[in-house]
DNA sequence: TAGCCGTGGGA
DNA sequence: TTCCCAAGGCT
């Protein structure tokens, strides 16, 4: 950073937050924060958690359905699994929905139903990592915490013109970020930087123009922000196979799956179907006349590619077969599947 | 500790 | 079309 004992970093964030913060359903507007408004806890838990790893207009939509359903964390961690995994189904990362509801249980249970507001006691939370336990001391409670998220990594790599890769590079942004978090105003001051590197210090063209701390950026002087941060480069992805079997009686009801809580896609409806590998196909669940569908689907997740075949068939009513679930046409809704199950469902409708 | 774990939008 | 990557956590 360039002049650093004359321009004050964390004021001009601050300054330019109050003026340009984004309105977000679990957001307490910077003016009415310092009227003395304080955020619910609970809403920014599940923001936080809804937030990892995915953007701010993905979750909008979510946390209002989540919210109307579950507007405490004591009814939060009174609704069934099922309920929670439907509701969180298109969002990804599952595991996260599961630690949700344990998260809101062990509060709950254990912690009377409020939050705890120290990072020690938050870390120690199901599905709260260093970033989340950081976030919520600083954003619920005003906590002079720092977190340290992609966009925090990278508006620290450019305003100090930091050019070892990231992750090795974290302790050392980590540092930078510590310095600069203000002891007044914590929580703004958190979300100020992650609205800059959201908005204006963007991985792609940073709009350095009209950046508030323009002028102290190191990056920005020597001409590389377009170059930072750096990252050690990723494994290529590949392509895997599968099929998957979709089976109605003649009423209506299909024939569905819970997958294992652990691994892809885990704790959530699906299809029957093969393994996902290059190899041969496997036998479909039960032996029947079964019609391949035109046409595949094709989808990727963060390891791999999946193409898959469809399978589909008429059952006669009242069929049923160990360890797969007979789903009523009333009780199905395409919305609880997880999206490369939706679609296959989409494919199968549309034929 | 490095691999696993989703998805949709933008370039 | 393909690649990148987003308010990460768990094991």
């Amino acid at each position: 950073m360039r002049d650093s004992g004359e321009f004050d970093v964390s004021s001009a964030l601050l300054d330019w937050y109050d003026r340009h913060a984004r309105e977000m359903p679990w957001r307490v507007a910077p003016a009415d924060r310092a009227a003395g408004v304080m955020p619910d806890p609970y809403r920014i838990w599940l923001s936080e958690v809804m937030l990892q790893q995915t953007t701010v207009a993905a979750v909008r939509d979510y946390f209002v359905r989540f919210t109307t359903r579950w507007p405490t964390v004591q009814a939060l961690a009174a609704a069934p699994d099922d309920q929670v995994m439907g509701e969180w189904a298109g969002l990804g990362y599952y595991a996260r929905a599961r630690n949700l509801l344990k998260c809101a249980q062990v509060v709950t249970e254990q912690h009377g139903g409020t939050f705890p507001d120290t990072y020690d006691a938050l870390l120690n939370l199901p599905g709260i990592g260093p970033y989340t336990a950081a976030a919520i001391s600083a954003i619920a409670f005003d906590r002079p915490e720092t977190v340290l998220d992609g966009n925090v990594e990278r508006v620290m790599a450019r305003l100090f013109d930091i050019h070892d890769p990231l992750p090795g590079s974290k302790p050392q942004l980590k540092k930078h970020a510590a310095a600069l978090t203000p002891a007044a105003r914590p929580g703004d001051y958190a979300q100020a930087v992650m609205d800059l590197g959201a908005t204006i210090c963007t991985p792609k063209s940073p709009a350095c123009g009209i950046c508030p701390v323009q002028a102290p950026c190191a990056a920005r002087a020597a001409g590389t922000q377009s170059d930072l941060p750096r990252k050690t480069p990723k494994k290529p992805k590949p392509m895997r196979y599968g099929h998957v079997y979709i089976a109605q009686s003649d009423n209506g009801a299909f024939l569905m799956e819970r997958r294992p809580d652990k691994g892809l896609l885990g704790g959530m409806l699906g299809w029957p179907g093969s393994e996902w590998s290059d190899g041969p196909a496997e036998a479909p669940p039960f032996p029947c006349e079964w019609q391949v569908l035109p046409g595949e689907v094709r989808h990727t997740f963060t390891h791999f590619h999946l193409i898959l075949r469809i399978w589909t068939t008429t059952l006669p009513v009242g069929w049923s077969h160990d360890d797969l679930i007979v789903m009523e046409k009333h009780a199905f809704r395409p919305s609880d599947l997880p999206t490369v199950m939706r679609k296959a469902y989409d494919l199968w409708r549309s034929t």
